[in-house]
DNA sequence: GTCTATACGTTGATAGAC
DNA sequence: GTCTATCAACGTATAGAC
């Protein structure tokens, strides 16, 4: 029997905090309810309380999910050497992040326009030394020749920002898009839109 | 006596409206209370009721301002015909805007983010005139093989993007940047970046 | 035009029956 | 573990004196 209740509470859990992704990204922090959430979640408001106990510790728990999803896709940086094949493969990883997550990447969004004030410890902390060591690969390319000499830290805001931009202005592209949300081929082709720009931008360009 | 009034209500009137972009700004739409916004603008609550009925047209009026002043960013796009030029110029003036008026640009982030109810109208139409114009211009050059063949739609989204990432996630760059904000010159340095990227990926680079 | 006091709605959180 | 009823706090908006 205790193993049932515990499978409940997993797979509730599991719900609620899905649920409250999409409203936080929806609404912000403030204007998301916790009445919103619970009809999301499909469960009665009363219960959302009873598996965390206040809004603030909900939010908590969906900034860590979208934490370490984001950590797993930068781990795709180092999976090779080669300049031209790392690159091409981290753009496109966070491309498919935006089009996949694109809640969690206006969640994150969100909270960094406010001022970062429950993910600023990680910034400090495992963000930025994750992206000294990916600095220093990236110099190295430098050095050896292999891609133009480059800012590194500017490198990487220009992926994140050019790629994140897909999901936290996705209303503003399909409106642009005739009024329709990209295909699976448009975003494709804007996927290589991205990686095209940025490889011919340090020399690992077509020709 | 009657211009005196006038007088005071236009000076009022501007002073809430900043004060609000910063407010809408640092907590969104929902966060935002009557009451921060009466402090910031140094003002009795009853005030700002007295001279926007509403929150929400408090919030339309602040709006307004950024569209315009966007438009007039806009404009510098056709102030020189040379490809080069203009590519420079339009990106060095959004960075600028960026650099200065950050509030703004979060205020418009999280309008579009949370589904551009209020300024959806305004891209479907002014703002969809506009880029067509602009990317009609693209398209010529890489006709006349002056810059290489690129997605001219996807060549903007990347460009507001870079630049516009420079103050919708400041603070991430500020505690990437050893926690403290950019200087001057660092924030010059990173407009370097940002324009030669951008001008290298379409075969204008330096050499 | 300014400001205090207040009405009224919304929302986060809990109590307590099932 | 579920859910209804309810409370306390907060926030928008207004009334009405100055």
């Amino acid at each position: 029997m205790k193993v049932q209740k515990e499978m409940v509470r997993e797979i509730n859990e599991a719900k609620i905090i899905e649920a409250a992704e999409i409203i936080f990204a929806q609404f912000g922090f403030k204007g998301a309810t916790m009445d919103k959430i619970s009809k999301q979640a499909g469960l009665p408001k009363a219960n959302i309380h009873y598996y965390f106990k206040t809004k603030s510790l909900l939010y908590q728990v969906v900034l860590e999910r979208i934490l370490q999803e984001w950590m797993i896709a930068a781990q795709v940086f180092d999976n090779h050497q080669e300049p031209k094949i790392a690159i091409t493969q981290y753009i496109e990883s966070k491309m498919q992040f935006s089009r996949t997550r694109p809640y969690a990447s206006k969640v994150w969004a969100n909270e960094v326009m406010h001022g970062a004030s429950v993910v600023g410890k990680f910034l400090e902390t495992t963000f930025k030394t994750w992206l000294e060591a990916r600095i220093k690969v990236v110099n190295e390319w430098i050095d050896s020749e292999k891609i133009y000499p480059i800012d590194a830290n500017a490198f990487f805001y220009m992926i994140w920002s050019m790629t994140q931009h897909y999901a936290d202005f996705e209303k503003q592209l399909e409106i642009l898009n005739d009024g329709h949300p990209f295909t699976e081929q448009e975003f494709n082709n804007q996927t290589a839109q991205v990686v095209n720009l940025v490889l011919t931008s340090v020399g690992l360009g077509k020709k």
